[in-house]
DNA sequence: CTAGGGTTAG
């Protein structure tokens, strides 16, 4: 067979696999007369680039086993494919197998192997390889990788210093990520600052870098900071589309996040499965009387939109019909469903069960859940609050206990501010702040005068068995109470108090921060995983529904 | 002809 052949074949392989048609590539594989060691490799990197790792691993393995010539190429591959299996036993198998064959590695599979290392979990080694990187060598990839690293395994202060620190050697890719970074925290300076840097470096008009700026501005509070970014884009995309309409999402601007679905059809953009799981959401923050538009619009995805239907939409659409109306009818959505519900269309039946309060039909939406994902320690915690929400401390210390002993850890819930560039963290009954004193005690001069303004604690919140009288103590020492306490303390501006909080809010936290917002008159801004809360005398933004 | 880092959602 003439070697131009070979070329063609292993070129249609590539092609196949760039537009995710897996199955047709394998087919050509299967079909070509000849075959060299670019057309596996080929199909090797056409494996990882469709994130199937696994299937990547058999190849290499058979190719091996089958004594194929094995190249640089091969290598890279094979490492990239670890890092989709994200399994550091296999990790570090291929990493030994890399340096043992031999022939000496290059920056290419090196950077892979450092990349392959963030991803999991073994940022020591990672670090390690990119101390020993050659400086002379350009390594704006290899410094992203780390970047990026840091970012992936809660390691904020470390992704920032470093990007900050290697200036000279970040590009487009690193700033994406770090912006992320500044967003999941909400660091608005160091966010701004980083928007500016784009800017001076030259990549005002990237879009990629537009998008993530879209989102930071708006998750670090700034909505007219998003809107701005996206209007100034030259060429929208259907990412920006969606970070734009997300953003509205965050400040639960229902309304305007469905203008922006309107711009968006008559931009003649095409919208994406993502663009309507948002515009369903959207629906959770406008009113009851337009839900039956979003019904129309589930309905309609396919025959309008071509987009089919996925758990995700699901999961939407019962989110919104869990807001509007009976529980029973998000109930009978899911067991109409024409495929198997996966936990998402579960967590969002039970968030639903939490906002009608409805433990009868919330137990057995949680059994599910736990059938599902018995490795999820989340689940485990969903179910203990659960019984204990009806007071059933027993069960519910049996949950966290038969979670101890699988050893799973739960994900603490935290809140945390930013202050002179700097985030202080808390958790509940958190003492390990080095102003912990202080804090404690304005936390009880604050709560005496909530509790003259009319604060009335709702112990219901407290999720352990403990004393009646003990409860008020585990109440008032939760992690956002302990972050508004330490903000007041250290500022005494008249901005607005930014708070994160990676769970949702709890009732008795949000009764009390009204009451802040009235004895100290100050504006209280919440970020918790449903969105904003503008705390503002007395009122809040959700109209206390979240 | 084949190889290294990223953005929107949950």
């Amino acid at each position: 067979m003439p070697v131009r052949d070979v070329v063609t074949w292993t070129e249609m392989i590539t092609a196949y696999m760039e537009f995710g048609m897996v199955d047709l590539a394998l087919e050509t594989f299967e079909k070509m007369p000849e075959k060299n060691s670019v057309s596996f490799n080929a199909l090797l990197a056409g494996f990882c680039k469709n994130s199937e790792g696994l299937k990547a691993l058999k190849l290499f393995v058979k190719m091996v086993e089958e004594g194929l010539e094995l190249t640089d190429f091969s290598l890279t591959s094979i490492v990239n494919a670890c890092s989709l299996l994200m399994d550091s036993k296999i990790s570090k198998q291929i990493h030994g197998f890399c340096i043992k064959f031999g022939f000496g590695l290059n920056a290419c599979i090196e950077a892979a192997l450092l990349d392959m290392c963030t991803r999991c979990g073994r940022m020591t080694d990672a670090e390690k390889m990119f101390q020993k990187w050659p400086s002379d060598q350009d390594n704006s990839v290899v410094c992203t990788s780390m970047v990026c690293g840091y970012a992936r395994n809660g390691q904020p202060h470390d992704a920032i210093s470093l990007f900050c620190r290697s200036l000279k050697n970040v590009d487009e890719v690193a700033l994406t990520s770090v912006l992320g970074v500044c967003g999941t925290l909400g660091f608005y300076q160091i966010g701004e600052g980083i928007h500016s840097h784009a800017i001076k470096i030259g990549f005002m008009f990237d879009s990629e870098v537009s998008n993530s700026i879209i989102s930071m501005y708006a998750k670090c509070g700034n909505i007219n900071g998003a809107t701005k970014v996206f209007n100034s884009m030259p060429t929208k995309d259907v990412v920006s589309w969606n970070a734009l309409i997300s953003s509205h999402l965050l400040h639960r601007q229902g309304d305007k996040a469905l203008a922006v679905w309107s711009r968006m059809l008559e931009a003649g953009t095409k919208p994406d499965a993502i663009t309507l799981i948002l515009v369903i959401s959207a629906y959770r923050h406008t009113n009851s009387n337009i839900v039956d538009d979003c019904r129309k619009l589930f309905m309609s995805m396919k025959t309008k939109y071509d987009i089919e239907p996925t758990s995700e939409h699901y999961a939407a659409f019962i989110g919104v019909l869990g807001k509007w109306v009976p529980l029973e009818e998000a109930e009978q959505l899911v067991n109409k469903m024409p495929f198997e519900p996966d936990i998402s269309v579960w967590r969002a039946l039970l968030d639903s069960c939490r906002i009608h309060l409805n433990t009868t039909i919330g137990k057995r939406v949680a059994k599910h859940i736990v059938a599902m994902e018995p490795q999820d320690p989340s689940t485990y915690i969903l179910v203990s609050n659960l019984y204990s929400a009806s007071g059933r401390w027993h069960c519910s210390n049996m949950a966290r206990e038969d979670m101890r002993a699988k050893g799973f850890r739960k994900h603490p819930a935290r809140s945390w501010i930013i202050q002179d560039k700097k985030l202080h963290s808390f958790y509940a009954r958190d003492k390990s702040h080095p102003q912990a004193k202080g804090i404690y005690s304005e936390l009880e001069v604050l709560i005496l005068e909530c509790l003259k303004a009319g604060y009335v604690p709702n112990t219901s919140f407290v999720l352990h068995e403990v004393e009646e009288h003990q409860k008020k103590d585990f109440l008032y020492y939760h992690s956002a109470k302990l972050a508004v306490t330490y903000k007041l303390l250290v500022s005494k501006s008249r901005e607005p108090i930014q708070i994160v909080k990676n769970i949702l809010l709890c009732g008795d936290c949000h009764t009390f921060l009204k009451h802040v917002s009235i004895v100290t008159r100050r504006e209280i801004v919440v970020r918790d995983a449903s969105g904003f809360h503008y705390f503002s005398g007395g009122i809040c933004s959700c109209r206390d529904c979240w």
